[in-house]
DNA sequence: CGCGACGTTGATTTGCCTCAACGATTGTGG
DNA sequence: CCACAATCGTTGAGGCAAATCAACGTCGCG
């Protein structure tokens, strides 16, 4: 069936960082559910409790903050092959200060805590790629937050264009500025002085 | 001796996670290394490969990074019973971009890469602890990372009085700006600030 | 068709930086 | 142990990157 299919792309994942066993692979069929977000839809809201952590097969979820003024912080966008959740508070129970919604139709397969937990108790490994992939997410997080801490915001836009081109398409200005850390009225005068500025020192 | 007297705090440490058998504390024993770090001394240096993975027992590290102006952000001071290392460099083996010095003489327990990841191979326990460290690492970096894109630098000098109050009379001003992402010039005027405008809504 | 989100542009404001100067404290070598 | 240098914290004047507020045309969609 289609779900069985879309479960070999997250085995296949797995596979590519760590070999499963049979058993293994039996497990993650058992424990991941496949499931679809729609458009404008939410995954998480701010204030309840992460149930899920997220694997994302295809379409772009978004994870972010809302602060007193009303504006929207984004943390991550998650598109194909890619994580998310708000890991406090999908771990310890706690009220959600993130909210993750759908800016695209979205398939994902995705497990809940006591899932995920006796998965860790009985497949020990899953402890070891969990580990790996939160190191991955550590060494990227504190990457981006390097950049927005040292860097101007148009060399943050054109790191931005480097790193994620396929995304510029897809993805509304106003979502890129909220990403940035931007006003979108700035970031359109960023591109507008940009394209006069053609190839200007890369 | 002296260093076996120093290991029991992590052991307990990691008691205070996971209990441990004999055997793992014993792998702890022989694996986990004492040193010292002189204040001023670099433990880390830009371009060199992190060797180590750092547990404080006394004594304050600092990371940061230098940026192209010469300016210093501050990711994180490590202080007793917390972890310090360039995860990316650490287990890649790439040069670093961070920087890692003593603020005070410090007393750690490190652990070379070989090890840690015979430690992984021959007590897959350690996944587990390592996983939930970097959890709770990649927590309260997002915290912080929101902080620093969501509110104002007087509401981040405030919220840091709040959570490292042990810190203050400590660290100088100017490493503490540095932590803020603000010039120490600055630190100085929102000091003055709010002593003027005592108990100003909490 | 009409409405709301989007992207753009202009005028003005502001939070924080830069540079410069100064006294107070720390640390260091002779 | 003192003298001198270096670092620290403070204050003032001026500047700049990015925000705010407002207006307007365009597009996609119900």
């Amino acid at each position: 069936m289609v779900k069985n299919h879309k479960v070999e792309i997250l085995l296949n994942y797995f596979e590519n960082l760590i070999p499963l066993t049979k058993e293994e692979q039996q497990l993650v069929k058992q424990k991941f559910q496949y499931r679809l977000y729609r458009r404008r839809q939410y995954v998480l809201q701010d204030g309840d409790i992460c149930k899920q952590y997220i694997f994302v097969v295809k379409g772009c979820l978004r994870m972010f903050k809302v602060d007193e003024q009303g504006n929207d912080h984004i943390l991550k966008f998650a598109t194909e092959n890619d994580w998310v959740t708000d890991i406090d508070s999908f771990y310890n129970e706690k009220k959600a200060t993130l909210n993750i919604d759908a800016l695209e139709n979205t398939e994902v397969l995705q497990i809940e805590r006591e899932e995920l937990i006796s998965l860790y108790l009985e497949a020990p490994k899953f402890d070891r790629i969990f580990r790996i992939l939160t190191e991955n997410g550590f060494c990227k997080l504190q990457q981006r937050h390097l950049q927005s801490i040292s860097v101007s915001a148009e060399e943050r836009y054109k790191s931005f264009v480097e790193i994620y081109p396929h995304l510029l398409n897809r993805i509304s200005q106003v979502q890129i500025a909220a990403f940035l850390g931007i006003t979108p009225e700035f970031l359109s005068r960023l591109r507008n002085r940009q394209a006069k500025n053609p190839l200007a020192k890369s």
